[in-house]
This record gives C-alpha cells, structure tokens and sequence, in this order.
DNA sequence: TTGTGAGTTGGTTGTTTGAACAAACTAATT
DNA sequence: AATTAGTTTGTTCAAACAACCAACTCACAA
C-alpha cells in the first residue's frame, strides 16, 4: 500500500522508469515499440523519452530497418553506456574478483587479485587500488555510480552478521566506501547474488517467476527468487539451507547438519581422512577423481546423492521453475551433474523440477552484485531489468 | 511490469481500491482520516467514495467524536455488511466445516457436517443443502459472492493436484460451483489458507512481512507468507515440507521422511504399535498422555522434538518473522508448545524466531479461505486487506 | 530503367481531457 | 473565535488524441 502510485507526478515518474526500463529490457528499441509494449501514446513515449535523454541514461544509436511493407525508419534507442560504471567485488577464498560493468552491464574489466592468507585489513588497500586505477582511465560523464560486494556468509541491513571463512574485523565495508565516494556501497550474500544473475543475466528464465539457486562451495546456501524478486528473510537469513539438521526426534542425539554431506569442505575432509592427507584442495578431488581414486569416487557417490537430495528438499519447500547449482566442484566435474539429475528423478515421481548447472559461478556472482548496484544506482530497485554482459570493451 | 499502473483511469481505480482497502482495514472510519492516510486531497476522497457507495460496498454508520479542541463530527464509514456473504467450506476428517462470512469477515454462521466415512459424491449434496438453506435465508443486496473450499492436500490451478486422504473421485469443485452460482469458486491447500489467515485476520501480525504456518494434521505442510503474499510456488506445492526426506548421503538407503516423525498419524502409528492397539484417535492419544502413559509420553516427546527440528529447518530456509503452529494435537496438548520452544531455542543460538500456536485451527482454515476468496469477489486480489471476524451477527 | 503515387510506419506538434488538487465555501463542534 | 469535517467550484498538468510531417516500400505505368 505505502509503494503504491496515487498522483500524477508519481505516475509520470514511473512512466519514465518503464521507459527506461525498457530500453534497457530490448535495447535497440525504438519509441514506437516501446509505445506498443507499455501501452503508452506514442507522443507520450517521445516526451518520456526526452526527460531521459536530458539526463543522460539513454542515446539514440542510429537508425534500424524500416517495415516491410514501407514506412518511416525507426530511431534506435539505447542505453548510454557511457554514463558511468559500477565495480563489484567477490571475496573468493584465495583470489578477490574484479569486475567493471557499464550501466547496462557489459564487462567492462575483470581481474583476480591473489588474497590467500591475507586478513580484511591487508585486503582493502588492494580494493582501493583497483578503485583508483579504474577511475584514472575512466571516460565516462559520470564515473563510478556503485560498489557491490559479495559475501560468503550472511548479510542484513547491508552489513554482514556472519561469516565464517573472513573475520571482518568489526570492519563496516558499506560505510567505509559510502562515505568514500558518495554512491550506493551493497552487501550481499553470495548464493543471493547468484539468483540475482540467473534472474536478470539469462533470456531464458525472463518469465521464471521462481528460481532457486544452489551454492554450493565452502558451505552451502540457497539463494531464493521468489515472484521476481530476490527473498532475503527477514534477517537476511533466508536460503541458509546448509545448518539444516536432519530430523530425527531424537531428544539426546546432537543431529547431523546438510553442510556435513555435502558441502565442498566436507567432501574433501572425508577424502583427507580416507587418505591420511592433508591440506587439500578442490583441484586435488578432481585430480584423484580423474585418476579412479577409490576413495575419491565414493566421497563424490554421497555427494552426488546429497546434492540430488537437497534438490528434492527444496523443490518441496519453495517449488520453483528451476533449481540452479552454483559449484565449483560440479564446474570442473560436469559428468556428475546427470547422475544428481537422475538420482533427483528418481525421489521425485511426479513433478520434475529442471535442474541447470550455473557456469562461470564467479562471472556469476560478480554480475549479480553489479544488477543489484546498478538498480540502486538508478533509483529502480524493484524494476524487472534484463542485463547483457557483452564483454565488448567501448 | 505488466501490472503496473499506465494511465489516469487505472489509477483512478486504483485509488478507489486504496479507499474501499483503508475503510476495510480502518473502518469505522472517517473520509478525512482516509485521506490523511492514502495522501490523498480529501476532495478526491470524498469523489472516490461516493463512487463505492453507488456500487453498494460502503455505507454510512454515523458520526463518531469530534476532536476536543472543536471543530465538526467526522461521519464514520464502514464496509456494508448486508452487500453479500460468503460461503468456506473445510473437508475435515470427520466433519465437514461450514462458515458463512459477510463481506468484512464476520462470521455469520458456523457449522460441522459429519461426513466421516463419506465419499465426495456423498458429500456433495450436503454441501448443496448448506448453500441453500443459507441462500434461502439470506436478506442482503447481493446474496452469495464466493465459495472456497479448503483442501488437505496440493492445488494448482484451482483443481486438487493431490489428495491422499479424500478421494476427489475426478469431481472438478470449481468448475461445477461457478456454473452453478456464476461466482468465485476458490480452492486452497489448508496450510496456505491458515497462513493467509494469519497475516489477515490477526491485527498483530499488520506489520509482518514474512510468516510460516507450519500445519499438523494427518500430513504436514507449511503455508508461506512472503513479502505479504502467499507463496503457492510454480505448481502449488510450496511449504510440502512433509514430503521432504533426511540427507543421508546414501545412494542406496531409501531416506526417512519428515512425515513419518512428526506427523500426527506416525505419532499414533507408533503409539499403536506400543501398546498393541488400533484405530486411535488423537483423543485417545491425549487421554493416554494425561494418564501418564509412558509408551504415549516418549512419542510425544519424539514429536516435540521434531517439530523443534522442523521450525529450525523452517527457520533457516525462509528466515520469517514469525512460525505459526496449527496442530489440533498441540492445541489438544498445548503444555507442549513451551518444550517445542524450549528444544528450537537450544538449537538456533543466534536468532530465535518467535513461534506461536493458531489457536481453533477450524476457524483459521475456513477465515483463510474466506479472505482469499472475498478478494476474488471484490476484484481486489492483491489488496492488503484486514479483516476482523467480529461474530456479531446482523 | 525510371518515375510516380498510394499506402505504411515512425515520430512531432498542438489541443483536449479528466482525475487529482487547491481554495473557498458550508456545517458543526469546543 | 477557533477548529475540524466535508462539499463545491474552478485549476492544473500529464497522458491521450488528432493532425501532421518525414521517410520508407511497393506496384505499376511509361
């Protein structure tokens, strides 16, 4: 009720977001098409259009193919990606991930900064060095317009509450960048901003209303989309499928937690202790299991069930269009993704609910980060705006 | 994007909703209270509520205080309780469930039909008997507005997609009743109803925005309010937590299910199985529990225990304000709830979700359906609306 | 091949419309 | 007299509309 539209001048306002919007959704696009698609006069489209253009968010590329059946050539319309940019960080377990996009998304720059060991302290000057460089060779009118960063842990009100693989420090990266450059700073956890790019970043999933997406890495969490829109929780918790315990009734048993099956780090404590190893990484796993490692393959059987299992759990909690898993493990082990798959079929008889690998999870997760920053950016935080990530550099 | 206000005439009508909505939620109410809250020119109030009194919805109750410093009496508004009623019907185990609403919510009559042992077709004509005894005494302007039948099982599409404890014997409700009454027929899975009753008829719950109605009958399933509305997921099978199995990791173990602990007919199962005994009921179970029964007293402890186990999964996957229980055994039982709480609080350290019991779990059922299928009647689907079940009769 | 005109489409300009608004009013109260 | 509720009357302004211009395709005749 409190968001609602009641006068005219908040009217007008949105009418100039779902302009904007759809120059965004269908660039090139002409001002007759998006008449048609909003429902607007056309006349009303072209003084839309004007106040957008006066702001600098939009440009005309040029003109398309006229019908052919005859008639005037359309002006194609489109986002000026000139305006400004936006700088989203992933803080991986050994790298820090850069990434530049433009308004509308495209990458612009992408880098990896090796962190391995290093504390949040010794990080951020490494932070403010790519903001730096960045904007000493930036050209656009506006600059930077946003800061985005994932969190592998849990976030509310933008600061992060928990987060077990980097000791923050007490240390409020929101206000530190905000107050630092005056533009929207966002925190968000990793597997939400992953959804966020399944929703906004794939043609494919436009219509899907209900997107889960699976994170699978250190731990484990789920990232919700749910009518379009990225369900946080009420603390910022919700998705935290990984401390799920398995119901037993049992008074006395302390009960086994999902992140103990499946997560990546269970996987590779079980393999270490099989094989009286230590230290192991993802890359070691691929390796003995590429290699037939007996001990390797069975970790990776209850793995492959486990992930099958979470899957059939949470397409009975939230019943959405589609399960996407986020995984490192799975991205360089493809040939286990059909086995979840069928193992998954198999539990469940009647309603399948597809299951899609995301590829390039940390593209992923940047480009996530980047749609939510970008929409604040512009003031549209609840507009449904379809992104492109075109790594053409202008 | 598509449901998105364009022009002057949708936003007239929807200001004229957002007037009928305050005097729904507020009423009695005055115009200029109305147009305080909406923001609106109290002109244009008065313009739009003229419109809704020519339809019938509104009428004048008279004129409330005026304000101790002076000034005029402000004439209260209300919802026209004699514009129409509503039908709700809940397929219990034993009885059917009747109610008839007025169109705030109030309930007009209330009603159980034994049916026990019946087969639909069985049950049909009786359902038709209560719609037309009520019909026949009926003295509002619009008679019947809408039926709604609570299901206990799964709904998609307003046609039962699973049933297991009534055969639907292929019997399609809604179409048969809107030919029958040309108005809204509403079918609705028990959990969902149940929520919807709580984030609707219970003035504490206005400002939450995310609950979970866990509900415990024969099977369990989980009603979802998110973001104030309900969540059905894709093929109207959210919340079915009771399907949901135990990751064991385990190729070849077929894996328990939630249903088969903490469901009230596993608990009688295994009460049964105890003590050598069949068809109980949950008021045996209830007596045998206040005789100090030990086979009964460790069942029910296991029960505690995995409906603790259950809210914490609930907690960490959605994140909500609030866990409702609705559980006629609890109800039964309700020196219960504090051990529920007790176990989930030992489990969830950092943030405790608040649970809460639905207290006379038939009327939530039946009001929930009553305010889904009140919205249907007034077009306003999507309208925050608050009903009070006032059981004044007119 | 070229030229012409009918038909079509994209976009602009000037005018109309109508729902919300504002101000001035009446009514009823402290 | 001051204050508040509600009505009446006239104003406002963003969207709709109508008429227009611009620029294209196509068919067909010369």
């Amino acid at each position: 009720m409190s968001g609602a539209i009641r006068n005219r001048m908040q009217l007008h306002q949105q009418n100039i977001q779902s302009v904007l919007a759809e120059v965004f959704n269908h660039q090139p696009i002409s001002r007759i098409e998006i008449s048609r698609n909003l429902a607007l006069n056309k006349s009303t489209v072209s003084s839309l259009y004007r106040d957008l253009k006066e702001q600098g968010y939009v440009e005309e590329l040029g003109e398309g193919d006229a019908s052919n059946v005859g008639g005037r050539k359309p002006v194609l319309l489109a986002i000026n990606r000139r305006y400004g940019y936006t700088m989203n960080f992933d803080f991986g377990y050994r790298h820090l991930h850069v990434m530049q996009n433009n308004l509308s998304g495209d990458v612009l720059s992408y880098k990896q900064v090796n962190v391995k060991g290093l504390t949040l302290k010794q990080i951020l000057p490494l932070i403010n060095h790519e903001l730096e460089s960045v904007a000493s060779q930036d050209n656009t009118s506006h600059g930077l317009l946003g800061i985005s960063f994932a969190i592998h842990g849990t976030v509310d009100q933008n600061a992060v509450t928990y987060s077990p693989f980097l000791d923050m420090e007490h240390i409020d990266l929101a206000d530190y960048y905000t107050k630092k450059f005056q533009v929207p700073v966002l925190l968000e956890n990793e597997a939400n901003v992953s959804a966020v790019y399944e929703r906004d970043f794939n043609k494919a999933n436009e219509q899907l209303q209900n997107m889960v997406t699976i994170s699978i890495h250190r731990g484990i969490g789920a990232g919700l989309i749910i009518d379009q829109k990225l369900h946080r929780g009420t603390h910022g918790e919700a998705g935290e499928i990984g401390r799920s315990v398995l119901i037993n009734g049992n008074w006395s048993d302390e009960p086994g937690k999902v992140e103990d099956f499946c997560s990546e780090d269970a996987i590779i404590t079980q393999i270490q202790a099989a094989k009286n190893a230590e230290n192991m990484s993802r890359e070691d796993v691929v390796q003995l299991f590429k290699q037939g490692d007996e001990a390797t393959k069975v970790a990776l059987r209850g793995f492959v069930t486990s992930v099958a299992q979470i899957i059939y759990n949470t397409a009975n909690s939230f019943d959405p269009d589609v399960v996407f898993l986020n995984s490192p493990l799975l991205e360089a082990l493809p040939e286990l993704e059909p086995q979840i798959e069928s193992v998954y079929a198999k539990m469940a008889p009647t309603i399948l609910i597809p299951v899609k690998l995301t590829h390039n999870s940390h593209y992923a997760t940047l480009l996530g980060g980047c749609a939510l920053v970008t929409r604040e950016a512009l003031g549209m935080e609840d507009a449904n705006l379809n992104f492109e990530a075109q790594t053409t550099v202008l």
